[in-house]
DNA sequence: CATCCTATATTTAGAAA
DNA sequence: ATTTCTAAATATAGGAT
């Protein structure tokens, strides 16, 4: 849009491409501030270089957008189902992600609320909740750990033997080459 | 831009901020499209107007890019330092709210995972956080438990002076109405 | 990489359809 | 609700730092 008119294919051009990256990118990012503030939208905006350098926008929190737009597709889904509730309810792990948020959008309610002020009935649900959730994690994490322990064992013997060959004790491996490693 | 400047805020008038929100979006949307194509990035835009209706586009697949930065954020979440935990958990009551809105969120972002799908050390701290806020939750319950007691024996002596004067008995009123009595 | 410069290409505010 | 028209505001390509 300048000097010369462009035409919308990929840059081949790395350096140029590298460049108008930077420039188009932040030009995306201040129309999608713009017209949230402009429009009352709620936007989510999300990019990735291609050598996978992550930039975000969000007007309220990422999570808020991105959880609309997953619920919108999940009423895409199900077209009219009376029975999708129960279904989803019948997930068994999936409903702990669904409890958990509803209390979650409770306690938002009570924004600024002491803990002390919800009557007792309320604390009691709380609590059951809190405790359900707290037995699934504890099964999962008991689970989890006998994998790890029978994982740790069988790598530990092969390591012992890649140990002979090596000088330096490696168990603790850094983590592999993360896919973006740029602004961590 | 154009006729005449304008000053980034919400736009008042209804018509105009709609207005607006069509061409602008309309703009956005293009400009997402040629950041994609011209540079081989990686983007979804998310939009939801005022009135709630959505929008979106992504350059491969929504919950593609989506996943990739869901995975980025649970990479900065491990960057975190092993005491952020423990000086959370010093905070008192209103952090609850804070500490299960971020754990929902993490549950969030694992959406469509399973929880065994975590591995040990986030479980961990998710049992953790559980059990802190349990335990919270209980103290809270307790002596909320307390209070109504205390309260209902007050109450329980007006009442039976009050009973001298009525026919039916009432010490059991019914519950106050819930602040969430909803799904639960 | 990001930014500066600046001549053009694009977007868009306002009014109206 | 989106689109047209058009003047004016912005964004940006190419080149340089």
């Amino acid at each position: 849009m300048a000097r010369k008119k462009i035409e919308i294919k990929k840059i081949e051009n790395i350096t140029a491409r590298q460049v108008t990256f930077s420039k188009r990118r932040k030009g995306i990012f201040k129309k999608a501030q713009e017209l949230s503030t402009l429009c009352d939208a709620e936007i989510a905006l999300i990019v990735f270089s291609a050598t996978g350098r992550l930039f975000q926008f969000a007007s309220s929190s990422m999570e808020s957008v991105i959880e609309r737009h997953i619920l919108r597709s999940e009423v895409h889904d199900k077209l009219d189902e009376p029975s999708t509730e129960l279904q989803l309810m019948s997930r068994d792990y999936s409903t702990l992600n669904k409890l958990l948020e509803e209390k979650t959008q409770e306690l938002r309610r009570l924004n600024g609320e002491e803990l002390q002020e919800l009557n007792l009935k309320e604390l009691e649900k709380l609590e059951d909740l809190l405790k359900t959730c707290l037995s699934r994690v504890t099964k999962a994490k008991n689970e989890s750990l006998l994998t790890e322990i029978s994982t740790l064992r069988k790598k530990g013997g092969q390591l012992r033997e890649e140990n002979r060959r090596l000088k330096q004790v490696q168990i603790l491996q850094p983590e592999q080459g993360q896919l973006y490693d740029a602004s961590l």
